[in-house]
DNA sequence: CGCAAAGTTGAGCGTCCTCAAGCAGCGTGG
DNA sequence: CCACGCTGCTTGAGGACGCTCAACTTTGCG
């Protein structure tokens, strides 16, 4: 059964071995520093970027740099790019840097709500009420576009495929949310955390970047919050993740994580799922 | 495996007459006998729905009739409205009955998503893909309005208003996904049910229902799976609450519930997620 | 009536949380 | 330069909450 195709992670992302992005304009170029393998360590030289010469979101930015006007804002570390209880005016798109979505209720509870980064918008969560009902906070420095939910509107009513690109937009982030629900409603804690690795190099994996040495820009208890559990147990279950050799921690720093076959971790997320066999009922 | 709808037809997809045993005026009556109020007792008579004449939602959808062909379907219980790995080229209004959204990951499990009903839009998460990731499924009989994507998209090009409904529509989906994963990952299983007796009383209080009897069109498994607990974890917390008189259970059926006062119940949770006292930091 | 599905309740156990201590990295300032 | 504080991270011990397994009752439907 539904052994085709895979639900939850749609159009198979492909997992280019290890490809550097490209600096394209000066802020790109401090995204590089920022987020892109450091070292030149597993980057055989043969410098070619996978699918042509720059990921497709670069694309879908440039092609709404066309039909709107943007305002690029420079974003340092911890600033806050909306917030809470905020008139919405603006919707937002990550250029450079990766960004949390910290949603939080009238009690003072509060989680990551998403974690986005190259060529996600940000914002969205105030088009229903006219208020941001999220935070978004820079996890790193980085730059985004700014523009009017107005002004996109106006353009998306003229230009149909941008419309639709909005609407992937949007969409994908429902999708993507209701993948992590799932993560979270069903998995123990330490395939949680092993999912959201797996689900966190596919991202980087989409935008051209190298899965086999990724870095969560994000503390534990941002981890901890995203996934429902305390910000112990993701420690816990990064070390143990480790010793069972899926993952191996790089010695540059905690957050610089090895993920030797993006598949044995995959397997073990699904193992997780299926204490002993599969055929129950 | 083990889906919780019944296998028994995948593909329904087709638009059938529907032999639905119905008399020539059904649809209203039917929806009326389902969805609307039993009991005239705050509805005084008078054709004083709360806000104005007809709840909003009604108005939503008659401007979408206005502006874009639908085709109206009617829908029995258990019958699947749309399935995982689908592809997309329609989306649906639930005009009446209720629906859960399932979602479901490549090694069988499975969540519910989401649960919509009037006025409420169902399908947007085939829009990035072109392939559906979840299924829809009746939990009433009832009603939707089917309308293609390429259509609707063409009249929001026309019309802002819509437009900005539409956004306006998925934006909220998403915005209440992300609050029920912070009700998942914040609170113990009692108060995640409390909360979702609240919102799901909030999402009748909207539509102009009573709010004071609500009914959960769903099983108690089906609330499990949405929470993130188990089917037993539900159960329990359903008769701890009513044992502490914050619902009541209905002559009417285990799904019938009373609450006597909201913000009792609203209290009940923000009491669970602050153990002690709330000046933290 | 009888079967199947939904729901309730109980006992035992495991996972994860709580509380706590200790360590590592880092910028500040004496 | 190192002490210092701060923040992030790790690891441990004990306990609570929710899961598992199971029996039973109730409801619904042919």
């Amino acid at each position: 059964m539904h052994a085709t195709a895979h639900p939850t992670q749609m159009n198979a992302v492909t997992f280019p071995p290890n490809s550097a992005p490209h600096p394209v304009d000066p802020l790109a170029r401090l995204r590089d520093v920022m987020d892109a393998p450091r070292t030149p360590v597993a980057h055989t030289g043969s410098g070619e970027d996978l699918h042509g010469c720059q990921p497709h979101w670069r694309a879908s930015l440039d092609m709404i740099e066309q039909h709107v006007p943007v305002s690029k804002r420079l974003i340092r570390t911890h600033e806050q790019l909306y917030t809470f209880g905020q008139p919405f005016e603006m919707l937002h798109l990550a250029n450079s840097g990766v960004f949390k979505i910290v949603s939080l209720a009238s009690d003072g509870r509060e989680r990551s709500a998403d974690f986005v980064f190259n060529g996600d918008w940000l914002g969205f969560d105030g088009i229903p009420t006219g208020q941001h009902t999220c935070t978004a906070v820079a996890l790193d420095i980085g730059e985004v576009w700014a523009l009017r939910y107005h002004d996109l509107m106006q353009a998306a009513a003229k230009t149909p495929s941008l419309l639709h690109q909005v609407l992937t937009a949007i969409s994908a982030q429902l999708a993507r949310n209701r993948n992590t629900a799932l993560s979270i409603g069903t998995l123990s804690a330490e395939a949680r955390v092993a999912d959201f690795l797996l689900t966190w190099a596919r991202s980087l994996a989409e935008r051209g970047r190298r899965t086999d040495e990724i870095n969560v820009h994000m503390t534990r208890a941002d981890i901890g919050t995203f996934l429902g559990i305390r910000l112990e147990s993701v420690s816990r279950a990064l070390t143990k993740l480790a010793q069972s050799g899926v993952i191996s921690f790089n010695e540059r720093g905690r957050r610089d994580i090895g993920i030797p076959d993006l598949y044995a971790l995959s397997r073990f997320v699904q193992s997780d799922s299926e204490p002993g066999d599969c055929f129950l009922q």
